[in-house]
DNA sequence: GGCCATTTGTACCAATCGGTACAAATCTAG
DNA sequence: CTAGATTTGTACCGATTGGTACAAATGGCC
């Protein structure tokens, strides 16, 4: 039996549930949880330490332990995403495979922005945005996280492209970038508005744009 | 004769060369000035009040004398970018009237930014992503000056479509926050990954996208 | 000169920041 | 049980945060 490991009471902070048998590693994953949801919507600057031990419920000597320093800690945080966005449980299919998921894949970012009250953009992307020229380690997880998700969308551009679908003259990493560039700035502008109608505006001719480039 | 305010040294902080009939308007604008460039490198919270005085050469009390608080700085800094798009005065033209210059417009930014080394991304979006719920002030600020660029694109858009130059179907404000959404968009990915090529494909594929639209 | 508002220097404040020290508690293996 | 490693509680650190107090300096004006 899995053992409930924590709770949300309307404040956010936790509640204790931890199962009769204690399990160390919970507090590892509930700081890596808690952090995950504080600098999406906060940014690493304006999140402090002691506010992510305190929505996790766990001591500073147990952050210490775990992750020695806040940059380890936004690294790890980084690694979890990157892991997320790959695996099969992500909230949306990065791996789009027809005219129709893309459609999906752009319109998701909407409806999560609206879902989310307009309080956040990118996770990746907050975060990214944070860090300063002496974080290059940090830099280069964002990078990567980008990059595969761009790899994902220049695949399925090409494999259109391969089977006739796409004009030739259209380069599939370069409409990846567009894509994008659309959906990181729309959650930009969205999360600033606290409004999802610019957002929306873009994606609908992002879409129609591709559309007109589709050739059967 | 206009007095020299301050000069540049290579680490950013200012010489002293105060006019020998001392200006005290003077100072006010060197922290306006210093805040406004270290907000729009650094954002809000990464910047402290300290960095601020130092940069411009000011002193706390000054600071106290003059805006009292962080928060009213961000305000006037908001006011001073706001007057300054407004002007003509501006480092690019918002008030576009041909194709030409919306083209100009759009690779304005890709330059700047390449000038920038990559470092920055837009000024009132850096502010803006700073922002909490708690200053719903300073986010109006930010609202003003994007309906206010929003407004001079949707305009433009109104009137080609007027001049018969764009298909009717097109809505000039849902053209325009495309647009918005592409420059945003592409100036935040470039300054987290350190580089203006995604920026200009996302821009490239605009451009053709308007072009399409274009009937004359 | 003398007055009074504006402007500035210096010292200081409580609160918070990220991080450390170290011992006590707990778990696990023999 | 005991030994040794893992995990946790508590107290603390210097540095920095945004902001304040208050007097001294400076300015224009009569």
């Amino acid at each position: 039996m899995i053992p409930v490991i924590h709770s949300r009471v309307p404040d956010g902070t936790v509640e204790f549930m931890k199962s009769k048998a204690n399990e160390p590693v919970a507090a590892r994953l509930r700081m890596l949880q808690a952090a995950q949801e504080l600098f999406h919507q906060q940014g690493i600057h304006a999140t402090s330490v002691d506010q992510i031990l305190q929505r996790s419920g766990t001591g500073k000597s147990q952050f210490t332990h775990y992750f020695k320093t806040k940059e380890r800690l936004v690294h790890e945080v980084l690694g979890q995403l990157h892991e997320w966005l790959r695996g099969d449980n992500a909230p949306v299919n990065y791996k789009v495979r027809t005219w129709d998921e893309l459609d999906d894949w752009f319109r998701f970012f909407v409806k999560a922005q609206q879902q989310g009250g307009c309080e956040r953009a990118c996770p990746v992307g907050t975060i990214g945005n944070d860090l300063s020229d002496e974080q290059e380690l940090l830099r280069q997880d964002v990078r990567l996280i980008y990059e595969w998700v761009r790899g994902q969308l220049a695949r399925f551009f090409a494999e259109r492209r391969a089977a006739g679908e796409l004009a030739e003259t259209v380069d599939p990493e370069e409409l990846a970038d567009f894509c994008i560039v659309i959906v990181q700035g729309g959650l930009f502008v969205g999360k600033i508005k606290r409004e999802t109608d610019t957002f929306e505006h873009a994606v609908e001719h992002a879409l129609a744009y591709v559309q007109s480039l589709r050739l059967k």
